[in-house]
Formats: structure tokens, C-alpha cells, sequence
DNA sequence: GCGGACTGCTTACCT
DNA sequence: ACAGGTAAGCAGTCCGCG
């Protein structure tokens, strides 16, 4: 923690000091104002079955911590380490050389050397270092100067006999935090359970349990090797343990706000705390009042168990939400990061409390608990993966709204007038509502959210609070962290990963990228009946595993290596060593794909352990969908561009040699995507002897994963819709799903999307032919009378992806928009979402909100219906001209 | 001085 | 702070044109 935090408050100074980031936990079991809490928070001596739910680093007992919840008692307790584990960090200069430079050796934090032996992966070889071990993790690194890390290649050369340039010093796992480098050594396993026994922490083996699971594992997997095996169990151990119930509070807060479009500052604090609402899931249900002039009660009620309590004093309020913090093991919020929890830790300092008794560690992007764990809901639906992977893109916009629309078909309430005008009661309506949602987020399918994040915190190793903030590439890092130590390997640095293996050869299609990747089949244009999609279940995954690839594998050594090439690439791979990476991704691929994904689906198992299977096959995927892109993003620890590149290429190779057996075999294939096919009307026995083949010959299984009962394509790649038997239908990449497009446009090829669900036959199609024209020659005549509900029908919704004045090269139309709106005084920042109509005159945009009827543009709301429908209509053989009535000879004109 | 061909920028999507 | 490939619309530039 205190690493953390120097490292953040180094930058911003926002109020806190860093004493207050390591002021302690067990500190505050001393102090004064601690004696409320009734409870001890350091374990005791003998502690029941608890889970391992986070970890930090006490900067005042110099010791790293672990945060138990003891799902009995629905408390956390602090388990301080009693093994002496130290901070280090390794080098390759010898403790001869190192006593030398006299920054390190007379170092306040330094302690010792010790030589260790590593196993060094980039190399080849076993080497010995140099363990320099410190009494504090801010010895190595984290401070802006004088830090060991830094000292290093800075003095060194300066006291060398023999000149020696910098690149030659090697420092490794000094970015390491500690209390990751703690968790790692000591092979404890976030999320799992553990016990305290005689002042020891010590794993929970659930016995029975793992016996039975590892015997019906190694039923399925026969041919896997020893060393898959190994891996298989491990992982399996780690996610077949159960989960417990999370008590748990969501907060939410409002401020009175002078200005109505203005969020206050959590910075600054100024203005008062008005309401805070609990929502909790011991169904205290809280709201928190502050008596102000003027206010009336109001007459709306709220719901019956919601308890409404008023404070006449500011400092009283905050105090009570303090006690919660205190009482909850588990608090979630949505942006509490950036906002409630910022803003209630500035305010209480601004009303005079002091530091010891504000329950929240303030750092530059988190603000974590004292107590417990905070959940940043925001954060998490934040996350791409999640929102992708995880919910299926259900929701669009990270907002509160949204996400809870999507996921738990609840709205934030809508206010009819401004904030400051409320009655007591309609602010208390409203605030709750947002504390009940943010609930009830992780209250949906069983605790879904919080399970998941229990999952993903015991696969990568991190804790809960971490693994919710931050993003995949985090996870898979901290996983292969693990695992580096675990089998005493040295943990490379980037640079020198890069040095050794950085060289990519084949060119990008896309200019400023890194490598080629995956190809594309030209659609066949038209309506094709009964169209089959075959794939390859995660087929990067797949190839990582059956080509041994990692960082150390790919461009090995070996001179006997270097005939192994992959395909259209000069690199090659290691025959002789299984790599990490290829190991870890393998086997969590054949996990996932073999024993998570069918218990999920089995019909055999109770619905809890059917959703836990479905939880946790859904956690993999999220990860396996990442674990190639990962070697591919210069911001990965791992970085290894090669990696990547031999991935998309022996994927290139599949799909090239599978479209040729296709053709041999005479099967159509209408289309393909990196690892899919589409294939017009296949026999069953045509599909089988696809299969078969690839099973034989590329060593991977490819599965039919939908069939069509007719899919339309147009001439463009990744553009096509497609009716499933069921009736759903399939829209991908079409204009008229975009997010962007104005409702308007995209209500009309919702109804279009419609009626073509009801086609099952090719004679079908005349009378959808004909609803179809109707549909949108409706749209068109519609436009030009100017028959429109709302002005919000017809705006353009286009995120902001930048701060405003980052927009140097040119200025596109949202950007126009987002300008005249910063002018009439709306604060804009990357992320937002403008909506804007077109008109007429100059600059031909407007923000909807300013513009009125007369001003649109309806021309080009018809050219926008008119490439939106094209995508579609050339397939059916439509025209939309000839729909909307114009002649030959007029479209002429 | 204007318009078409072109490139580049930006967003949203697909796998 | 996972990757590359594709579509679409618009902004801006260049070049030819009596």
C-alpha cells in the first residue's frame, strides 16, 4: 500500500500526506478513535475457515497484510505476515561489485545481499544473481529519486574498474509491489480460504473435494502430458472451491451543486453533503438526510423498507456513513473512486476531521478502504472484456442507467426539476434508487458480479480490489508473475524480451501496425438459404498451446530449433522446452472448453452449480480472448511481438488450407472471418469430412457453431445479417445497428430486421420484398414531411474520444458540435457522448439541443437512410431509389 | 476559384 | 493501455483546368 500510495501522491499533492497512506490499520486499533469498533481487526491467534479477499502493505509494521473475510461473522480480519519475508529486487552485479556504490550499501531501507540461482528464461540457462533484500518496498522503487533500482545503473559505472555501459546493468522485479511479490513467494492463492491456526495462515484443503474433481479431470483429459496435467489440477483446485455470501453495502451520494452542469470537485469538497443512501445486502436500507432551510418534506413516498434519518449537522451525517465503512466488509459504488469516496474523504477533512478517522485511502485513480474492500462498479462494467465477453455487450454505455437497464431492468428515477428545488423525500427517492441499483448490480443471478470477481481474482493471483479496477492485461500479467515464481524463473524485463525477440516480419495491411493478422473471405453477394457457420473454438488459444508459444519458446536458442518454422513467417519455435505461456493458456483453453463450458450446460447439476460452472466458464473466456492480443500491446510486461505474429499467421495458414480442402471437397463457402466459414447449403456428410480433415491433418477441432436459415450478404466484409432456425436474427457490422446512427434511421431497420425474422422459404421473400418497400418508403416520406416526435429521433450519437482541445489535425462534425456546446457553457471531457442533428446552413451541425426543426438537413438524413438500407437492399435485390419513386430518368437528372 | 481524386482522421464495428 | 481488419463519413490537400 504505501508503494501505492508514494507512488501516487508523488505526482498530486491533493491533500494527503504519505504518513497518511501508510497510517496503518493496525495503527488504528490503537488509536483513540478505534475503541468504537467493538470488534478486533487483527486475526486472532486461531481464525475460522476465511477467504483471502485482498492484500496491501503496512508502511508502520513494515509487513505485508492479508484481509480475511470469515463469511460466519461476516468480518474482515488483518492476518500480518509472520514469516519475515523481505522486499528484493536482483541484479547481475555481484555483492562484490555492488558493495561499492555507496547509495545502496549505506541505503536507509537496505538490508543485505544474498546470491540466488535463477532460471532465466531468455537464455536458456540457469545464472546467478544477486537478492538485494530491503527492510521497505520503497528501498527498491516507488519514490521519485534515490531509490535502489535507480541508484544502480546510475553509480555503478562511476566506481567500476573496467568501463561498463549502462545496458549491461540488469536490475529485475524492483516494479514488482510488494504485496504482489509477497502473495507470489509465499504461494498464497488470492480468493481461496484459509484458516489461522496458532497465529499461522495456512490453506483450507477441502480434500474430498479435490479428490473427486481431479479423478473425473483425468477421466477427460488422457492425453494430456504430465505437465498439462499439473496445470489442469492447479487450476481446476482454484476454481472449484465455493464461494461464500458477501455482505455488503452500496453508497451512493449527493452534493448540492451551484451550478446544475458543473460536477463539484471531489478535490476541493466545497459544497455540502446533502444525502446519502445505503442499500445493503442485510436489507439495511439507509437513507441519510441533512436538514437545510427552505426544504420541505414532500409527499412522495418512499419504499417501505427504506429507512429516512435526518441530521442537522453536516459532520454527523458523514460520521454515520464513516460507521459503515467501518462495519461492511465488502462496499460498492458506482465511481466512488473518482467521486463519492473522493469526495466524502475531502469533506470530512474540510470539516475538520482528522486523518486517522476517515476510513478511506485516498489515492490518485482509487480510493480503497481501511476496513474492507471497495468495489468501483464503474470500474468494472468499465472494463472492454467484461463488457464485451462477460455481458455479451447487453449494455452500451457505461453509465449507471444503462448498465442497470441492461442487466436488471431498472432505471435511474427521472427528475422533473433541478436538483436544488427538491423536496427532502424526492432527493431521498432518487439517491436510493442509485444506491439500490448499484446493489443491485451485484445482487443479480445469484451474486454473478461478485462471483466473477472472486474467480478472476484467484486466476490472476491479484486482490478483489485490484482485479476489479484493472484491465486483462493486468490479470494475465500478474498470472504469469505467478508462475515465474513459482518455477524460480527470473522475470524478464520488457526491454530485454524486446532486445532478444522484438523483430516482426510480415507487413501490416493497416498502415502504423505492427504485424499481419488475420484474413478475411470476400462475401458472395445475395440471399443464400440454409447457410452453415463452422469455427474453431478459440483458435489462438488453441494455436498458442499446439505450437509452443511464449516469449522463451519463439526464437530459441537451439540451432536444431531453427528448421521449425511457422508458416508464412521466418521464425521458429522450440522443439526442445515447453514454454509458460503455451503451458498456462493451453491448459485454462482445455479447461474451459472441455470441462466448464458442457457443466454449464448440464442439465444433471443443481442451478447453483450450473451458474457457478457458467461463471466461471465465462471468466475464462474473458481471459483466453485476450491472452494473444496481450503479446501483441507494448504495454504488457511480456511484450513479445513475434508471439503475436506467429499466432495470426499459422491462423492465416488454417483458414488458407481449409479453404482449399473446402473447394476440393466442392462445399461453397460463402464467407470467413478469421476463424470462421460459412458454407452455402452443405451436406451433413460434406460437413463431416471437413472436420474430419481438419481434426487429421491440422491437428484442431472445428465445430459447426450456427446454422442460418438464411443469411444475406452484401459485397463488404464484416457486413452481413443472418435469421437463425429460431427465428433470431443475426445483424453484424450493418450501419443500422451502430450506435451512432439517429433512432430514426435505426427504428426503420429494426422493423426491417423484423419482418425478414419471418421469411422460411425463398418464396417467402415477395411478401417481405413488399413489406420492406413499404417500411422504408414510410421512413423517406416521413423525413420529407418533416414528421418526426422528438428532435432526438434525428441527432447523431458519437462518443467524444478525446478532450476537446486534442483535436488538432481536423474537426470532425462531433467535435464541431461539442464546441458550440462548451461555448453555451457544458463541460465536455473524453468519453462523452454528443448528440447532434444536421442542417442546412453552416457549419451543417448543430447540437440537439440547440437546434430547431426548421434548420434539418433532410437530405442528408435521406442520403444516411440510403446507405443504411443498401447494405441490405442490394442483397434482397432491391432498390432504394426505385423504392422511394424516383425513376430511372429522374435518378438521372 | 472550383471540383474531383486522393489521403488521412475519426468512430464503430468484427473476429 | 489485448490485437489487426473493415466500413463509413468527413476534413483537408493537391492538381488540373484556358
Amino acid at each position: 500500500m504505501a508503494q501505492r500510495h508514494l507512488e501516487e501522491y508523488s505526482k498530486v499533492d491533493d491533500g494527503f500526506t504519505n504518513e497518511k497512506a501508510s497510517a496503518s490499520a493496525q495503527m488504528r486499533t490503537r488509536t483513540k478513535e478505534n475503541t468504537r469498533h467493538a470488534f478486533p481487526l487483527v486475526a486472532p491467534e486461531n481464525l475460522p475457515a476465511s477467504y483471502f479477499v485482498s492484500a496491501t502493505y503496512n508502511g508502520r509494521a513494515r509487513k505485508a497484510v492479508i484481509k480475511l473475510y470469515e463469511p460466519e461473522s461476516c468480518r474482515i480480519y488483518f492476518w500480518y505476515d509472520n514469516t519475515g519475508h523481505q522486499p528484493y529486487c536482483l541484479t547481475n552485479l555481484s555483492p562484490y561489485e555492488l558493495e561499492r556504490i555507496n547509495r545502496v550499501v549505506q541505503h536507509e531501507g537496505f538490508d543485505r545481499f544474498e546470491i540466488v540461482e535463477k532460471f532465466d528464461a531468455l537464455s536458456n540457462k540457469n545464472v546467478r544473481v544477486t537478492k538485494i533484500l530491503t527492510t521497505d518496498p520503497l528501498a527498491i522503487g516507488g519514490r521519485p529519486s534515490g531509490c535502489i533500482r535507480d541508484i544502480i545503473p546510475e553509480d555503478f559505472p562511476k566506481v567500476s574498474d573496467t568501463p561498463i555501459e549502462q545496458e549491461k546493468i540488469k536490475v529485475w522485479e524492483s516494479k514488482i509491489k510488494y504485496y504482489e511479490s509477497y502473495i507470489y513467494d509465499r504461494n498464497l492463492l488470492p480468493g481461496m480460504i484459509y484458516r489461522v491456526r496458532k497465529g499461522n495462515l495456512v490453506p483450507e484443503n477441502l480434500e474430498e473435494k479435490e479428490k473427486t474433481i481431479k479423478g473425473q479431470i483425468r477421466e477427460i483429459y488422457k492425453n494430456a502430458t504430465a505437465e498439462e496435467l499439473e496445470f489442469i489440477d492447479e487450476w481446476a483446485r482454484l476454481l472449484e472451491y465455493p464461494a461464500p455470501k458477501f455482505r455488503r453495502v452500496a453508497l451512493d451520494i449527493e452534493v448540492v451543486a451551484p451550478v446544475a452542469t458543473r460536477v463539484p470537485d471531489p478535490q476541493e469538497a466545497a459544497y455540502q453533503v446533502i444525502c446519502v443512501s445505503l442499500c445493503s445486502s442485510d436489507g439495511q436500507n439507509r437513507v441519510l438526510l441533512l436538514r437545510r432551510e427552505g426544504v420541505r418534506e414532500g409527499a412522495e413516498r418512499l419504499p417501505p423498507d427504506v429507512n429516512v434519518e435526518y441530521f442537522d449537522a453536516e459532520d454527523k451525517l458523514i460520521r454515520v456513513i464513516f460507521e459503515a465503512l467501518w462495519d461492511y466488509p465488502f462496499v460498492l459504488t458506482f465511481n466512488g473512486d473518482d467521486f463519492d469516496l473522493r469526495y466524502l474523504a475531502h469533506r470530512a477533512l474540510n470539516l475538520g476531521f482528522k486523518r486517522s478517522e476517515i476510513p478511506i485511502e485516498v489515492g490518485k485513480r482509487t480510493c480503497l478502504l481501511s476496513y474492507g474492500v471497495h468495489v468501483d462498479l464503474y470500474k468494472f462494467f468499465f472494463n472492454r472484456s467484461i463488457q464485451i465477453y462477460a455481458f455479451n455487450n447487453r449494455y452500451r454505455d457505461v453509465t449507471l442507467n444503462d448498465v442497470g437497464k441492461a442487466l436488471i431492468q431498472t432505471e435511474k428515477l427521472k427528475l422533473g426539476k433541478p436538483f436544488g428545488e427538491l423536496t427532502y423525500t424526492e432527493l431521498a427517492r432518487y439517491c436510493f434508487r442509485d444506491a439500490e441499483i448499484t446493489f443491485r448490480l451485484t445482487d443479480f443471478e445469484d451474486e454473478l458480479v461478485m462471483k466473477l470477481i472472486l474467480v478472476l481474482a484467484r486466476i490472476s493471483s491479484m486482490p478483489m480490489d485490484d482485479v476489479s479496477r484493472q484491465g486483462v492485461s493486468r490479470w494475465i500479467r500478474n498470472f504469469l508473475h505467478r508462475e515465474h515464481r513459482r518455477r524460480n524463473m527470473l522475470i524478464p524485463n520488457t526491454q530485454d524480451i524486446l532486445a532478444v525477440k522484438g523483430k516482426t516480419a510480415t507487413k501490416a495491411i493497416i498502415k502504423g501496425k505492427k504485424y499481419k493478422g488475420a484474413i478475411v473471405v470476400d462475401p458472395t453477394p445475395g440471399v443464400h438459404f440454409n447457410v452453415a457457420v463452422m469455427d474453431f473454438p478459440s483458435l489462438y488459444p488453441s494455436i498458442m498451446k499446439v505450437w509452443n508459444l511464449g516469449y522463451e519458446s519463439i526464437l530459441c536458442s537451439h540451432p536444431e530449433c531453427r528448421t521449425n518454422l511457422i508458416p508464412d513467417t521466418p521464425h521458429w519455435v522450440c522443439t526442445k522446452k515447453r514454454a509458460l505461456e503455451s503451458l498456462l493458456v493451453g491448459s485454462l483453453r482445455d479447461l474451459r472448453v472441455q470441462w466448464y463450458k458442457p457443466k454449464s450446460r448440464d442439465k444433471t447439476l443443481s442451478d447453483d452449480l450450473r451458474s457457478w460452472y457458467n461463471i466461471t466458464q465465462g471468466a475464462l473466456k474473458v481471459i483466453l480472448n485476450a491472452s494473444y492480443g496481450v503479446f501483441g500491446a507494448d504495454s504488457f510486461d511480456l511484450y513479445c511481438p513475434p508471439v503475436a505474429e506467429a499466432t495470426a499467421a499459422i491462423g492465416r495458414h488454417y483458414i488458407t488450407q481449409i479453404l482449399g480442402k473446402a473447394k476440393q471437397f466442392n462445399i461453397q463457402v460463402l464467407y470467413g472471418d478469421t476463424d470462421s466459414l460459412f458454407l452455402k447449403n452443405p451436406s451433413k456428410q460434406q460437413i463431416e469430412e471437413l472436420a474430419h480433415w481438419t481434426e487429421n491433418e491440422l491437428k484442431m477441432s472445428l465445430d459447426v457453431d450456427k446454422v442460418y436459415r438464411f443469411a444475406a450478404f452484401s459485397s463488404r466484409k464484416k457486413n452481413y445479417l443472418g435469421v437463425l432456425e429460431d427465428g433470431t436474427v443475426d445483424v453484424k457490422g450493418l450501419t443500422g445497428k451502430k450506435r451512432h446512427i439517429p433512432p430514426f434511421i435505426k427504428n426503420a431497420f429494426g422493423k426491417m430486421k423484423q419482418r425478414l425474422a419471418a421469411v422460411k422459404t425463398p418464396t417467402d421473400f415477395q411478401g417481405a420484398k413488399k413489406d420492406i418497400n413499404e417500411i422504408v418508403r414510410d421512413c423517406y416520406m416521413k423525413l420529407k414531411r418533416r414528421e418526426w416526435e422528438n428532435m432526438s429521433e434525428l441527432a447523431f450519437n458519437v462518443t467524444l474520444g478525446d478532450g476537446l482541445d486534442s483535436y488538432k489535425k481536423t474537426t470532425p462534425q462531433h467535435v464541431r458540435a461539442a464546441r458550440m456546446l462548451k461555448d453555451n457553457g457544458t463541460e465536455l471531457k473524453a468519453g462523452d457522448l454528443i448528440s447532434f442533428v444536421k442542417i442546412t446552413k453552416e457549419p451543417h451541425v448543430k447540437p440537439v439541443n440547440l437546434a430547431t426543426k426548421n434548420e434539418i438537413d433532410v437530405d442528408k438524413y435521406v442520403d444516411y437512410l440510403h446507405s443504411t438500407f443498401d447494405q441490405v437492399l442490394d442483397a434482397l435485390g432491391l432498390d432504394f431509389e426505385e423504392i422511394i419513386g424516383l425513376t430511372k430518368l429522374e435518378r438521372f437528372m
